[in-house]
DNA sequence: AGAAAATTAGGACAGTTGCCCTAATCGTAC
DNA sequence: GTACGATTAGGGCAACTGTCCTAATTTTCT
């Protein structure tokens, strides 16, 4: 791997692990075992390392969601596996939260000029997902139902980083199964009554 | 309002609207017009300003919290009260996030002391929260509707700050009034079973 | 082997950080 | 009016920040 590659993959270990601000030139260069001053060579600015980073999560991104889409059969099976993430990803989300949920907001405090493209990564998990439930025949609220989904991994990626309760993951992972079951059963509703009762 | 609850609330708002990291003495001194040398005679270490914003805002909770009790009659209109805070401070929450959530996320990464003290404002809402379960019957889930109902709040500031969307906002507040109508009316569930079906 | 290019380390830069000290000013009580 | 404690402003501290430059080293190509 060539060095650029290097350090951006240490700083979006670091920025996930102790936020964007608060990790410094000094902090990736030291991860990577590269001098100070020799960053500069590859990032001129902090800005440019946070683009790049970016970029690799929407990267890895892509990758992860193209295996989901390869791996499992029907489309209620790959929304599984969206929903396990905070099972197989627990440990770490106890810790630091979501990597996307919580750059997004560092990025909004900061007034970030890169917020819309870090919020870019909550697209693709959207659109992925709706793909999912109009495949499942939930055309008229494939967008609602996506975006409830993602919802509630985000404020259980919160509530566990604050609680740093495994067994209240579990509980609701069950639960957005379950409601994964139900709305998989269920006819499409019709047309202007998406919102509150199907979701 | 003394000095010190003035600098309270300034670095109140500014640990909310910037982060806790990247507000400095010399950002909390200025908005509220002190000296930076000054300011030390107020507050010794920058972990005795969190503190103090973190008393602030469990006393600013609980007098919330308290209202609510006041105004409404029933239990269901207080978690009602609840909900609509979401579109109450929806402006802020598009900008910010929630105040609790970026916190105690912000701690977390930071592995700062005082992260267990920023959690327990989220222990403050979800007991209140279970206690309004409590008076409405639902004695054996109380715990996991109030941390469903919490969750689901986290969640929506999360996405409705990435995306600035505020008919997602409105679509999932009345899904979670909808939610709220639904287990009023059922009946209480038998213990051992309250995850998957009931939340 | 030697020239050219890519990559490196080290340090300088102005500005900011949290923290701390001192000397001056303020309001109040006697 | 004067003494005294509370509060203030100003500045200094070493450490760190993002950024930038230069000179040395390494790699690559002929």
């Amino acid at each position: 791997m060539d060095t650029r590659n290097q350090i951006a993959s240490a700083a979006d270990r670091l920025f996930y692990e102790r936020g964007y601000d608060v990790t410094s030139f000094a902090d990736i260069a030291e991860c990577v075992g590269l001098s100070r001053g020799n960053f500069y060579y590859h990032f001129k600015t902090k800005d440019e390392i946070l683009s790049a980073v970016i970029a690799l999560r929407i990267a890895n991104t892509r990758r992860m969601l193209d295996a989901w889409e390869a791996e499992s059969e029907t489309p209620a099976e790959r929304i599984r596996s969206f929903i396990n993430i905070l099972i197989v990803n627990r440990t770490k989300i106890m810790a630091y939260g979501c990597p996307v949920g919580s750059l997004c907001n560092e990025l909004a405090k900061l007034d970030h000029v890169a917020k819309t493209d870090a919020a870019a990564l909550f697209t693709l998990f959207q659109e992925w997902l709706a793909r999912q439930f109009c495949a499942l025949g939930r055309e008229t609220d494939a967008d609602a139902l996506s975006l409830h989904l993602l919802m509630r991994s985000q404020g259980v990626s919160t509530l566990a980083t604050a609680f740093r309760d495994e067994t209240f993951i579990r509980r609701e992972v069950d639960a957005m199964h379950t409601w994964l079951e139900a709305h998989i059963s269920e006819r499409s509703p019709p047309a202007q009554s998406v919102s509150s009762q199907t979701v």
